[in-house]
DNA sequence: TCTATATAGATGCAGTTGCATCGATAATCG
DNA sequence: CGATTATCGATGCAACTGCATCTATATAGA
């Protein structure tokens, strides 16, 4: 198991699938999201931390870590968010390189009427096809793959 | 189960990982192709499928269902492909709309200098985090998130 | 304190993607 | 056959991404 350069066969499926399968399903949530004129899942995942940051709001680089995307995304990210009206730049006072994001009324509007699509999609495309159980170890099995490996 | 609406916290957590699992490997595959000077991951897959088709060759559509990129997206692949040398354009007689793709030697070498890399990045991504009979539950359950839900 | 280094976030530029559409050939149907 | 419709693949254009770099502020070190 140690520094093997050659994957098993096993290995080669699993991820083939794993590869294929994700692209599909967050095309065809994407394509949801699309037919009901909401913007993208990118702006979904935003808006969710934001919405669960609370007033305080988040500073972009936390965005960062949570969402795991690239940092000149998020910063042109928050530029459209902030240009739609959906969230506000704030200065913050004990750090003048930075600001803080929060999310606006219409932010947490635009996040429920996406969740209604992009809920229905999951639902749909995982919840309708196993069940709790085999999702349960399905996300046990793709947490073991995280990295870094974390605990929870 | 029928017509459900609202996602289970189980397929929403399954969900969660699933995007952000196969994201970061990805990322990770990628960032390894990348530092050894290598194309990234969809001339692999075309590469691929062509070099499994053989000297007949694909067409591009039909590079376009098993690869699932987008008709655009091929065909700008493919022109990126043939101005590094990596395939060549066959007309083919039968149809006048139509080509044929065929990888040249120096594609199949490209690949096999892709799958040095790669396929050591899936070997410490999956192969070293989990055993092959959790690799082949995990493809069991991807596999029923497939759409269409096909049999193999 | 003054300088060097690190961090937060923005941005110019080139390459890529997504969308819509187009041109060309094939297949279908009256 | 002739007209309509469908399929194959390419492409103009706008939006987005990736990379490198930049400005500004904060921190660390001599």
């Amino acid at each position: 198991m140690t520094e093997k350069t050659s994957p098993s066969p096993a290995a080669i499926k699993a991820w083939a699938r794993l590869m294929r399968v994700s692209r599909q399903l967050m095309e065809r949530s994407e394509d949801a999201l699309k037919d009901s004129s909401l913007p993208p899942l990118a702006w979904y995942d935003v808006l969710h931390e934001l919405a669960e940051a609370g007033e305080g709001g988040l500073r972009p680089f936390q965005l960062i870590e949570r969402t795991l995307f690239a940092q000149y995304n998020i910063s042109r990210l928050l530029a459209r968010l902030e240009a739609d009206g959906l969230v506000e730049k704030l200065r913050v006072a004990d750090d003048g390189r930075g600001q803080t994001i929060r999310i606006t009324g219409k932010g947490r509007e635009t996040r429920r009427r996406m969740w209604a699509v992009y809920g229905r999609s999951i639902a749909e495309l995982v919840g309708a096809r196993l069940s709790d159980d085999d999702l349960d170890t399905l996300s046990a099995l793709l947490g073991r793959l995280r990295h870094p490996a974390a605990l929870e």
